[in-house]
DNA sequence: ATACGGTGAGTAAGCACTCACTTACAAGTA
DNA sequence: TACTTGTAAGTGAGTGCTTACTCACCGTAT
């Protein structure tokens, strides 16, 4: 009687299944991991964080390495993250049906800069992966990236046979807007936190943006 | 007789100055943290590749987190790099006197962008610095940063006053500009080193980039 | 009664850092 | 020219601590 049974499905300590625990570690070396890097975290401090005895983690990842690398997999390929810009947006795929040029870029725009927000771990995890050359990072990024300068490219060069924007290659306008999409939240994120530079809300960066791109590629007197 | 008097001079082995060594090992040190960030470089590595033993880097310098600070001040103080992207660039100065807007653009770029190029490794460490929550990276990009948005913010208001721009926050336009810039410097550097997304040289990445902005924030029908 | 979640107490290798000690060499002296 | 000598460059062999990783062993729910 009065088993801890209800502490469960918690985080931290207690009786876990097999699963939630190896999940619960999965997340925890996550916030580590994406905070100081790979070879800045130990695996004691995961257990710790993860209020579970470091022996436990070697039960679930054979090394730390290979948590790591469940750890980027999971991230760039099951879980929400992996969603494009324009998936569930319904705002990019009306203006697109519309041939709002202007609302395809404000509401794709809009999207990426809120999705880098509410997900400012992912987006240092990547760029710690990157500077330390896990190729799993670089395949994940080639494959995304890929499929967006595939569709924004796609989009842009169909407007251009309707004579609606000018002659430019379209991956290089692609760089330039999601140019400025990542560096502004990378300044967010990385070197400007308190937003001394530069500090307006999402919609107003992603109506600029999209302003700006638009006007850049569009036919004059449009 | 035959004394290694030659060597003196030298890079690796051989009796060294004072001053000369200490150099040679802040150099040393700067090529693995670029290429592994701190944590993931140990004083070990650095004496091997300097050529010296461990002992001798702790004679120059008290600790790693000395050695480091000392590398970061040197790199962003008083080397080269802390050139802003318009000093002895006649291109930028000229175009600026000239009121040609798409000269100041272009050659800023340009100067910038073969800037990354050449000098990839204090791209990586300034990276990794940022990533890693070391201060005194965070305040190099924030004047050195700041006197850029001061510099082309500057430019963009006075030729809004001209009435050859439109109104918009000269700020925004910065970021943007320099999204551009840094997010395709970032690309050839770190996700996409093959270029399989987008290979063109540096002019060709200005001129397009330099248009865009333009276009992006001159008054219609320039 | 046994399978499974969980641990304490290791181990060998690696870490930043120290110290007693050995060179190499330029300047001074005879 | 040869010999001394002070100084600064340079090192091998450590120090104590941390690291990734292991293993024999518990406790409890079914």
């Amino acid at each position: 009687m009065d088993t801890n049974v209800f502490t469960l499905g918690h985080d931290g300590h207690g009786r876990m299944s097999g699963d939630k625990r190896r999940e619960q570690i999965l997340q925890t070396a996550f916030d580590l991991f994406s905070h100081r890097g790979f070879s800045g975290t130990t695996t004691k401090d995961i257990a710790k964080a993860a209020g579970v005895s470091e022996a436990m983690v070697f039960k679930h990842f054979a090394s730390k390495d290979e948590l790591y690398g469940a750890l980027i997999e999971a991230k760039t390929c099951h879980e929400g993250l992996k969603k494009y810009p324009w998936e569930e947006n319904e705002g990019v795929i009306a203006a697109m049906e519309a041939k709002d040029d202007f609302g395809v870029f404000y509401h794709f725009a809009l999207k990426a800069l809120n999705k880098h927000q509410e997900d400012i771990a992912f987006m240092r995890m990547i760029f710690y992966s990157a500077l330390e050359g896990h190729e799993i990072a670089e395949r994940f990024f080639q494959s995304f990236v890929g499929e967006i300068y595939n569709f924004l490219g796609g989009y842009i060069k169909a407007r251009q046979k309707d004579k609606a924007f000018r002659k430019v290659e379209p991956r290089i306008v692609v760089r330039a807007f999601m140019g400025m999409l990542i560096h502004h939240s990378l300044n967010n994120i990385l070197w400007d936190k308190k937003r001394t530079l530069l500090d307006i809300p999402n919609e107003e960066a992603a109506k600029n943006f999209a302003e700006i791109i638009l006007r850049g590629v569009a036919v004059q007197e449009g």
